[in-house]
RNA sequence: CGGAGUGUAGUGUAACGGCUAACAUUCUCGCUUUGGGAGCGAGCGACUCCGGGUUCGAAUCCCGGCACUCCGACCA
C-alpha cells in the first residue's frame, strides 16, 4: 500500500483524554479512533493488525477441529432466563438492553454460551454427533461500570470464543488439556509467549478452578504470582492455602515473585449446567438421554493488541512483532519515488507486504512516522543510499542499519 | 456505583472577574530546503462542553447536567 493513499494521519501528541500507553500510541499512529470511553474504531492499519491476530488464532483452532461460525449479538430473553442470566442485577457491568418497536425485550450479548447451546439443540441428537468444537470472532457488549486503560477494558470489543460440546467430563478434560497447548502456541506466535503464563485462578460458578493466560504487562489489572523457572503461576486473588493443597504446591520449593499482568485468555469448564438448563442432550449407545458436557475458551482480540503495543514499544513508538505487524516492510522514499516504486513492485510480486512512504514529506517526518507506526523492517531509498550501492536496511528494534543492494533485499527479508 | 480531577481551534497548551480569547502544531498558499517531525512570510480555523445564576462585565465565580481521565468497588 502507498502511504499517500492511506487516509490516516499520525500526530505528535496524544489526546489528553488518553493516559494509557496502548491507546496513546495506537491513536497517535492512526491505528484506532476513540468513539467514547471503552469504545474504539479500528482504522485501516489497526484493522490489519487485528486481522493478523485473528488469523493466527484461526489457524490454530482450525488445526484441532474448530469450526468457525458467527452468532448474533441481539438476543431475546427466553434462553437467558433458563440459565438465570437475564437478571436485572446483571445490568451493572454486564447487560446492554434494548427492545424492538413492539417492545420485545432484547439484550446485546456479552457472551454466547446460551445462544450456542440453543443452536446445538437443533444439531446434536446422538453420541455420534459429538464432540463439536465451534468458535467465532464476535463483538461482545459489556456495560462495564468503568472502561479503562484504552483497549484493555472496553464496552464493545472483539472476542474469540470457542465452545466444546463433549460426551462427558473425560472427553471434555482431554480437550481442555489440549487447549492449554493450543493457547500456548497462539501466544507464542503472537510474540508474547515468553511472558505469558498459564495461571491458576478462581473457577467461578461451575468448577472450583479455571485457568487464565496472564501476560506480564505494567498496564494490566491483575497481579500474577509466579515462578519464572518452574513456570507455575497463580492469580494473586487466588494465591492461598486451598490452591497450594489442591495443586500440590509446596511454597518452599518455589521462588514466587509478583508482577502486574493482563488476562489475555481464559479457559473454563462449564460442565452440564448449560446443557441441562437449555435441554441440550444426546442419546448414548443404550438410548439414554445424556446432557452434553461443555467448556468455553476466550481470547480478547483488541486486548491482545493493546498488550502487544504496551510491551513492544519505546519512546518513539510501537515495535510490532512480525507476525501481527500491519506490514512487513516500511519502504521510505527520500525524494526517490521512481526507484522506490520499482522496489515496491518487486516486493509485492514476492508477496511481501509493503507500506511505501511516497508522500511529499521531509525525511525527519518520515523517520518519525516510521518509528511510531512500528513496522518491523525499514528500507530507505535515497540519493545517499543509491550512491552507497543500494538501500538502507534497518530493523525497527535495532539501532544499526546497513546498506544492501536491491538484489539482496528479497533474500535479506526472508532470512 | 462511591471518591478525586479535568472540559478553551483538528491536536497540545495559555489567558488576575476587564482590550478583537493568546501561543505552538496541524492545514492552505508562496519562497527556501531535502537523512531525524527544517526555515521565512502570509492565511484558514473557537458561540471557551451544555443550561441556568451572580456581576456594569464571566473562559475565569456559583448551581445543575453531560463527557472524559484517574483511584476504588465490580469484572463467566
Amino acid at each position: 500500500m502507498k502511504q499517500s493513499q492511506l487516509f490516516t494521519k499520525t500526530r505528535k501528541e496524544a489526546p489528553k483524554d488518553e493516559v494509557s500507553k496502548n491507546a496513546q500510541l495506537l491513536i497517535r499512529a492512526g491505528f484506532i479512533d476513540k468513539e467514547m470511553a471503552g469504545v474504539y474504531s479500528f482504522l485501516p492499519l489497526g484493522l490489519r493488525v487485528l486481522e493478523n491476530i485473528k488469523n493466527i488464532i484461526r489457524e490454530e483452532l482450525n488445526a484441532i477441529g474448530g469450526q468457525e461460525m458467527k452468532m448474533t449479538t441481539l438476543q431475546t430473553k427466553d434462553v437467558w432466563e433458563k440459565t438465570d442470566r437475564w437478571r436485572e442485577d446483571l445490568d451493572d457491568g454486564i447487560w446492554f438492553r434494548t427492545h424492538l418497536n413492539n417492545e420485545t425485550e432484547l439484550g446485546l450479548a456479552f457472551t454466547h454460551e446460551e445462544a450456542l447451546t440453543k443452536i446445538m439443540t437443533d444439531h446434536v441428537s446422538s453420541y455420534k454427533d459429538l464432540p463439536i468444537y465451534a468458535y467465532q470472532f464476535q463483538t461482545k457488549f459489556r456495560n462495564e461500570l468503568r472502561a479503562k486503560s484504552g483497549l484493555l477494558r472496553g464496552r464493545e470489543f472483539l472476542m474469540k470464543d470457542l465452545y466444546d460440546f463433549s460426551l462427558d467430563e473425560k472427553q471434555h478434560k482431554e480437550f481442555y488439556e489440549k487447549m492449554k497447548g493450543v493457547y500456548k502456541n497462539i501466544f507464542d506466535k503472537l510474540g508474547i509467549g515468553d511472558r505469558t503464563y498459564l495461571t491458576i485462578s478462581n473457577g467461578g460458578t461451575f468448577s472450583k478452578y479455571s485457568f487464565e493466560f496472564q501476560t506480564l504487562c505494567d498496564a494490566g489489572e491483575d497481579i500474577l504470582v509466579y515462578d519464572k523457572e518452574k513456570g507455575v503461576a497463580v492469580n494473586k486473588d487466588d494465591f492461598n492455602d486451598d490452591v497450594f493443597a489442591d495443586f500440590n504446591i509446596n511454597k518452599g520449593d518455589y521462588n514466587f515473585i509478583e508482577e502486574k499482568s493482563a488476562e489475555v485468555g481464559d479457559i473454563y469448564t462449564l460442565g452440564e449446567k448449560y446443557a441441562k438448563a437449555i435441554g441440550l442432550t444426546y442419546k448414548n449407545e443404550k438410548g439414554e438421554e445424556i446432557p452434553v458436557y461443555m467448556g468455553s475458551y476466550g481470547i480478547g482480540v483488541p486486548r491482545v493488541m493493546a498488550v502487544i503495543a504496551e510491551i513492544f514499544s519505546d519512546e518513539k513508538g510501537i515495535i510490532w512483532p512480525e507476525s501481527v505487524a500491519p506490514f512487513k516492510v516500511h519502504l521510505l522514499s527520500l525524494n526517490q519515488n521512481e526507484k522506490a516504486e520499482e522496489i515496491y513492485n518487486k516486493l509485492n510480486e514476492e508477496g511481501i507486504e509493503v507500506l511505501l512512504d511516497d508522500r511529499d514529506k521531509k525525511p525527519g517526518e518520515k523517520f518519525a512516522d516510521s518509528d511510531l507506526i512500528g513496522i518491523p523492517y525499514r528500507i530507505v531509498v535515497s540519493s545517499k543510499s543509491l550512491e552507497a550501492g543500494g538501500v538502507e536496511f534497518k530493523k525497527r528494534n535495532l539501532e544499526e542499519s546497513e546498506i544492501i543492494s536491491v538484489d539482496d533485499l528479497i533474500g535479506k527479508l526472508s532470512e
